[in-house]
DNA sequence: TGCTAAACTAACGTTGACGTAAGAATGAAG
DNA sequence: CTTCATTCTTACGTCAACGTTAGTTTAGCA
């Protein structure tokens, strides 16, 4: 168990920003702590503020929206747990079809944003392309 | 030669976030034209304008780094008219020289930000594929 | 058990990126 | 020349995403 000036440290993040990320909502949040005790993380809750951080960056999502994908992991996370401690086979079937589209969707987000850079970039080699063969023209 | 408000149409943006831009020194801006007298634009600035929300979108940049992108494409605009005035080639050749850094510093910003959602979507097809083994191996 | 660095809560402050309201001025059309 | 939609400037308002005190409290250690 780590408190959050290491886990501050380890993800880039202020103390503050973490503290504000549980505020509104954003974290699973330590929740068995009696007010005025420190919280307590640990390796994942790390890897899980990295990720975070990491979709907010990449796809510029405000945190609010990026709360709308936590939701959805979290109910991933829910659904992993019911999964160690299901015992039939059918519902774990079931478990599994439902934790599907939480990943496809990201999948999906990512996706389209690269599109969007790569008409950009072929956009700006083309202009790259002009420029240079004005070059080669003048030096002829 | 058109006016605030279609550009505002036509961008996407609002009349105050274009004069915002203005104000913050993002526009070239209209710099003939006395206090008081309507902003006059043309299809270029509709161009530019687009260009740099595009930007700012999809690196997810600050108009403040913005600004410093512009401040390049504005030497490459004034480079682009001393071109046209220009009579010596290896005066050209020069300016086309100054001209290019500036793109390849663009393309540069659009690739690492490929590179990182690329990863980003490997990961992630890699979680759905430990899912969809995982639900194979129920189905057997 | 006492010390001190680090964490806690509560509350106000700040910064970027605009929104909005008010009143005056512009300029294309009739 | 009048009309009137649009634009102008000025200035205060707002919202997200934290920063920054201030005054306590906790917890690892000598």
């Amino acid at each position: 168990m780590i408190r959050i000036g290491e886990v501050a440290e380890r993800t880039g993040l202020t103390p503050r920003t973490i503290r504000y990320y549980e505020e509104i909502g954003l974290l699973p949040g330590p929740p068995e702590r009696r007010k005025g005790e420190h919280r307590a993380y640990d390796d994942d809750d790390v890897e899980r503020l990295s990720e975070l951080t990491r979709l907010r960056d990449l796809l510029n999502l405000s945190l609010e929206e990026l709360k709308q994908l936590v939701e959805a992991e979290e109910a991933r996370a829910a659904i992993r747990k019911q999964f160690r401690e299901s015992d039939s086979d059918a519902e774990r079937l079931q478990l599994l079809d439902l934790a599907l589209p939480h990943v496809e969707t990201q999948i999906g987000l990512v996706r389209r944003r690269m599109e969007e850079l790569k008409r950009l970039e072929a956009e700006l080699v083309e202009k790259r392309k002009s420029i240079l063969a004005r070059k080669r023209e003048l030096a002829s």
